[in-house]
This record gives C-alpha cells, structure tokens and sequence, in this order.
DNA sequence: TTGATTATTTTGGCGTCTAAAATAATCGTT
DNA sequence: AACGATTATTTTAGACGCCAAAATAATCAA
C-alpha cells in the first residue's frame, strides 16, 4: 500500500518532479519549469531557491551578448543542475577487464579508465577488494575524494544479486557468487548497485527515447550472450532480488543444445556467437562452448552467409528461430508493447530476422504477436555505460536530493 | 512520471489509505485507525468525519450491553463501510451460462443469479444487449436503481480486451471481438471492467493473503484450460490492453500437440483436461480438441491412474512436464517470487507434481529455480467471483470514494 | 525617457497535517 | 453515589506547502 501523505511528501515529491524535469528537458528557466511540471510559478520560486541553497542546482550564466532573445520583457534565467553537486561511477566488469568511468551530477563524463584485472580467475573475495582499491585509486586521482561520489554502478554479464552485493553467476568469473559491493561499501562508504548488463541497456533506451516510458517494452541483447531488460511502466524492471530476467537461458528446446552455463536447449546455446559459430561450422551442438569470440570472426561468417554457404545461413536461421520462439513466449506471458532487437548480434539482422518472425508467427496467439512492434536499435559500445549512468544519476534524485542536501559529512 | 503533489492529493491518498485499512482489517476504532495508518487521531477525526459525511463509513452500533470489554477508560466505537454506500455486480461468463453476483460495498453478497443465455452461437453484437438487459432486470429485481451499482465486473476465460470493452477471443464464443461494455454502459450507464478469469483469482488471491502483496507472484489456473494471473507489487498486472498473459498458449514444443486455439504445441494442449484426456485415451495429438468437458471424466482418469493404468499415469506425467517448462521459462523471464497453481486441475496433483518439479529443474539456471517457491491453493469455484468482487471494490475504493461522494445524479 | 512586456518574487489566504490541551465516556474504588 | 483513573475522541493552535494575485524586476520599443 502507500504511504500516509503530508506536507512532508508534498514537498519531496515537488522537488523530484523539478530535478526530473531539468535531467530530462535541460537547463529550464523558472516559469518553463512551472509548465513542464505543472507548479505555480510561486511553488517553483520556493523550490527553486531551496535547490540553490542545497547546492544541488545553479542558475545559469549566460554567455556574454547572448541574452538577445529578440523577446521583449524580463529575460529568463535558467537553471540547470549544478556539476559538482555530486558525481558517480560506472563500471562494466568483463572477462579479465574492468571500464570505470567518472562522471559529474550533470552526466558528463569527467574521466575514464580501463584496468585488466584479472576476473575470471579470481579468488572469490579477493576481486572486491582489488576493486575497491581500483575504484579508490580512480576517484583520488581526479582530485576528488570518495565523499564527492554519491554513487556507485556495476554492470555484468549474467545474475547479479543487488541485495548482497554479489554476483551470483557471471561468464566473467569462475567463481560463484562474489561479493563484490559490501568490500566497496567498506572501503570507501559509497553505496554500490549491481545490475546485469542488459538491464542496463535498457535504461539507456528508457531515458533516450521516452516511447518506452509507458506500456512494456523487452530489450533483447545477443551477442556474446543473450540477455533482456524489462521496462515496466517507465521503470526497468529488477527481478526478486534485482537479478534481472535471464531470456538467454530460457529453455528453447528441452534436451536441446549444450550452453555456457552447462544446460540444454537455453535460447543462448543457439543465438550467441559462440553458438551460431560452432552451428555454422559443423562442429554439433554438444562442443564446450568458447568463451571468448573474436569478433572478427563473427564478420567473417556473415560475409559467407551472404556469399551463399548454406551452412552460415542455417546457422543464422536457427539464431533467428530460437530467438522468435524466445520472443513469441515472452508474448505469451507479458503481451509486451515493444521488443527490441539490441547488442552486437543486431548486425546480422539480416540474416536473422526473417526466421525470427517466421518463429513469433508460429509461436504465439496472432491476437497477441499482431499488436507487438518488434524493432532494433544500433549498438554502441557505450550504451551499458550510458544506461548505468543515467540508472545512477536517477537514483541520485529521487533517493538523495528529493529528501534534501546530500550531507558531506567527514 | 508522478504527478506534482497539493493539499488536495494529501487528503486523497489520506482518505484511500483510511478506506483501505477498513476495507483490509475489517471494522476499526478511530484510534486503531490511527495506528493502522499512521495518521495522527486528530487526522482520523477529520477524514473520517469527512467520510461519514459522504456517507461513505458509519459508526458501528454496539449490539446491547455488548459494551462491555471489561477494559477501562471510554470505550472505542468502531467504523465500518456503510454497505449501503454503493454496490458492484460481478458477472461470470462461461459456454452458454452466465452468473451474476450483487453485492454491498462491504463485499456480502446480496444476491445471486444464473442464467442460461446463449454465448457460443451468438452473434456478435446481440449478446452484450443481451447480458445488458438481463443485468437491468438483475438489479431492479433487486429493488435497486442502477445509480446504486458503481462498477459491473466480467470474468471470462481467454483475451478480454479492458479498453474497447471487448472479448478478443474466449472459448465461450465463436465469435471473435465480441463488444459487450459499450452495450451495457450504454443501457444501464455504468462502468464496466472486463477480464481475465486467471486474472480474477489473482485478484482473489491478493486479498486474502498478504503475502503476495509484495514482489511477484505467478497464479497458474489448470482446468478445462489453462491462464495465469500475474501479481506485480502488489496489483494484479493487466497486459498492454488489459488482456492478461496468455500462459496457457505459449508455446511448448514448436509442431507439437493441437490446441483448441487451432495453433500447435501450446501448454494447454498438453495440460488441459482435454489434452489429458485424449492423450491417456491414445487418440493422439491431432484429435480436435474438445470443448466442455465432464468432470466427472476427469475424476474417473484420477482413479486410472492411482490403480497403475500406464497411460493415464503418462497422461499426467506429460501435463506436469509441459507447465513445468511453461513455469521454467516464466522464472527465466520473470523470475518470480511465487508460483501458486490452483483451479480443478491440482485435484490430480500428485499426478502431476513430480514431472512439473523435474522440468522446471532441468528448464532453468538452479540458482533463479531455487528462489521461487512453488505452491498450491485449493480451488473454490467462487474463487473467480470473490477476485472480480474485490477488484471491483477496490476500484471503487480508489477511483471513486478517495475523491469525494459519490455523486447519485439522476 | 516612458510605456509595454515578460519573468520572478512577495503577500495573503486556504487546506492539511500534527502536538498538545480539552472533553467525553467509561471502570474501580471508596 | 461520587471521585479519580483511564482511554478515546475532539478541539485548538501552529506549521508547512500550495496557489492566486499583486508587486517588483529587467528587458525592448518607441
């Protein structure tokens, strides 16, 4: 149920709708902040000031000469949230690979780093306190000290656990369920959210494109591996224990394909790279999967796809037909408003799409799959990165500056 | 985003969680109201003096001399919903047979009705002026106005379509986008909700036990079909049109068994009563499916099966593989605190139990399995009613009476 | 320089909440 | 039967947030 409502709530709720405004629309003068929020320009003074004198906003010098609008009247000053309010950082864990990167309240990266840590061989709880130290190391050397951070975010391949701060099941580690956030919490009192790398693709796309902002909209990755993000009515869903949904190891077909994770028949083991790969070259479906795909070769088996070799083209079909029947249960279960397509795998779409509509068709209620738009998005590299900052920078407003000045305590 | 809070949503989300309290944990005294909310009492004395005003809770009459609670100081009076407030009639739609409840808004059922109006072959349009008009005469014959129900609720198996007011498609007709709710709001002017039926015992199921009102709970319907209810933080969660998950109809094995729905290897067409008929009888997987059913037939496989007949064990045993995937690969997507299977189905559980528990072993990563509890409810057939009384009640308790007095225009 | 125009702030009033004080309705005891 | 103790409810006074309207500020145009 929800809570009890008081003046209390009002005002918290206010300031949150202003800090959401100025993420999402940009620096705003005071009565544009009225419009977009719906507030009287009054409310939005108060608030306004209150936010200036928390040091969470700032009003915006404009440029010398550049105030000639054209308009007539008072000029509008705008506002826009302060730099150095706070910062955060995000980091992507891979095999044996660590990307940390340093941003300001604003977003804007400030500093980036890439350290070969050795993961997959890692000892269970040693890896959270070389990362910790990393993490210190990275921080103080941009001059800032860890309570200029106000957040922490790691995103990974595989089931994560956000309520103890481990990874239960990662490709990148041997090891199973690592803690990783209590040895950072420890170190450095920065509070530390993990999260599956999918998801956090999918909160990219949220605060990209507001489309995915009502309704529910799958975000499919494939790629190395298969992975989805759920938005839920403008949130990105997190599992029970913020673990994500794992779409690549659902069963496609029962006693079918050997997977990473050493069972059969997942969506994965027949629309990862690794999977179309050993498909294409004749090698069966019960050779131990690579772990690492050189993505060159990943190019190199499209080009004989599109040269004709029915092997590569086959290969690329079942990728396509284990996805749609994936998809077409997801249907079935969620009736979905949008999937899309995203991850490097995407550039083979080509190749792939015609037998993954062909399997939604085939696979669901055409009641149902008609009403669903299936579409893609190119990939960057930097749209995990991307999506866990905004993922950090959102929590940031709601749970740290809708309640009042961040303390800097120490 | 959330809307910009006032003094008006404070008493609106107030005056809810006051209604909720009462609505949950029966008749409360002020004070107990006060503690069950976290209002303070001179808030209690306000808001509920508000809604007695409306006419919307009353003070309770202590029966004579019942006074005495052998407790010192000045005795509690307790508030209750005034059943008078306003009614709901809930309507249940089955092949050919259509039952409707009248209740209080306390939730007693103050009547009930079945009649036999032809569903299957009626055409399109026909029937909703029908179930409008047998709906008129339900309510007057009851001495009431039709300003005194505030919602009509309908139940049906299949895809209702909550936003045109329509069924998609349901096994009760053979007819496809059947309107009903533009008939009878047309005809009695009131509002009307159609759903799901699966969708309605989770509603049931919400409100009888708390402990689904958190995380995510999956409520599996077996019987002469197969649906799901999802429960996601605590509200029943209605697809993109409000047309529930099609569970039952997600795929299975690609080319598998015929299903009513005309589609091949559906859940159902392994896990309904039907399918397990004809399987135990060996007629094979391409036998047009069945419509209704005697229960009595499934009993009498029952009694097959435990006296060791093999293909009736089998029968059971390929039902209890084909929802345990289905299960599998719902944890994969959603991974679900919960999974409650109910409906006449879990009669042959035990039949069914061990083939379900080993699929979803062998279906998905051990460590989402684990976390999920599966379990079972015993099957009531007002179960259905008693959600769709609830959801409706609740609509009214938050759409309607947070806002102010009904108005009894007209 | 003056008036028009637009942005922002100030003022005054309203609604809701809470704490604390007042009142109400009992029971127990003398 | 009267009085104090006890508990429930209401009343009172004060705080905070919102808004409408008035006042002020900062510009452009004539």
């Amino acid at each position: 149920m929800s809570e009890k409502a008081d003046s209390d709530l009002v005002r918290r709720q206010n300031r949150r709708i202003v800090l959401d405004a100025l993420r999402q629309q940009g620096n705003l003068a005071r009565i544009e902040l009225g419009r977009a929020t719906g507030l009287s320009p009054a409310s939005i003074t108060a608030i306004s000031a209150q936010l200036i004198e928390d040091e969470i906003i700032q009003e915006v010098d404009v440029p010398f000469g550049a105030a000639l609008t054209g308009k007539r009247g008072r000029p509008i000053v705008r506002l826009s949230l302060k730099p150095a309010a706070t910062h955060v950082v995000a980091v992507k864990i891979s095999i044996d690979d660590v990307v940390m990167v340093l941003t300001d309240f604003q977003g804007k990266i400030l500093a980036e780093q890439a350290s070969r840590i050795p993961t997959y061989e890692s000892e269970q709880a040693g890896f959270g306190r070389h990362l910790a130290k990393a993490l210190h190391g990275f921080i103080t050397g941009q001059g800032l000290g860890t309570r200029d951070v106000a957040r922490i975010g790691i995103a990974i391949q595989g089931v994560a656990d956000n309520r103890s701060g481990s990874i239960t099941w990662s490709p990148a580690f041997r090891a199973r369920n690592v803690p990783l956030a209590p040895a950072i919490v420890e170190r450095l009192g920065v509070p530390v959210m993990i999260a599956n790398d999918a998801n956090m693709i999918a909160e990219g796309l949220l605060s990209s494109d507001r489309a995915h902002a009502s309704g529910i909209t799958a975000v499919i990755f494939t790629g190395y591996g298969v992975g989805m993000g759920l938005i839920i009515n403008g949130k990105v869903y997190h599992g029970a224990t913020g673990a994500a949904s794992e779409f690549g190891h659902m069963n496609h077909l029962p006693e079918g394909a050997l997977c990473r994770c050493g069972r059969r028949g997942c969506v994965e083991a027949y629309a990862a790279d690794y999977a179309i790969l050993r498909s294409a070259d004749g090698k069966g479906n019960d050779v131990a999967p690579l772990s690492a795909i050189d993505p060159t070769r990943m190019t190199a088996l499209m080009a004989r796809a599109h040269q004709g070799e029915a092997a590569a083209i086959a290969a690329f079909e079942t990728a396509g037909t284990a996805l749609g029947f994936g998809i077409a249960r997801l249907i079935a279960i969620l009736n979905p408003d949008r999937v899309v397509l995203a991850g490097p795998g995407t550039r083979a779409l080509d190749l792939i799409e015609p037998a993954l509509r062909r399997a939604i068709a085939d696979g669901v209620v055409e009641a149902l799959s008609r009403q669903v738009i299936v579409e893609h998005v190119a990939f960057g590299t930097d749209m995990i990165m991307r999506g866990t900052i905004n993922a950090l920078l959102r929590a940031v407003d709601h749970e740290v500056f809708s309640q009042g000045p961040l303390e800097k305590t120490g």
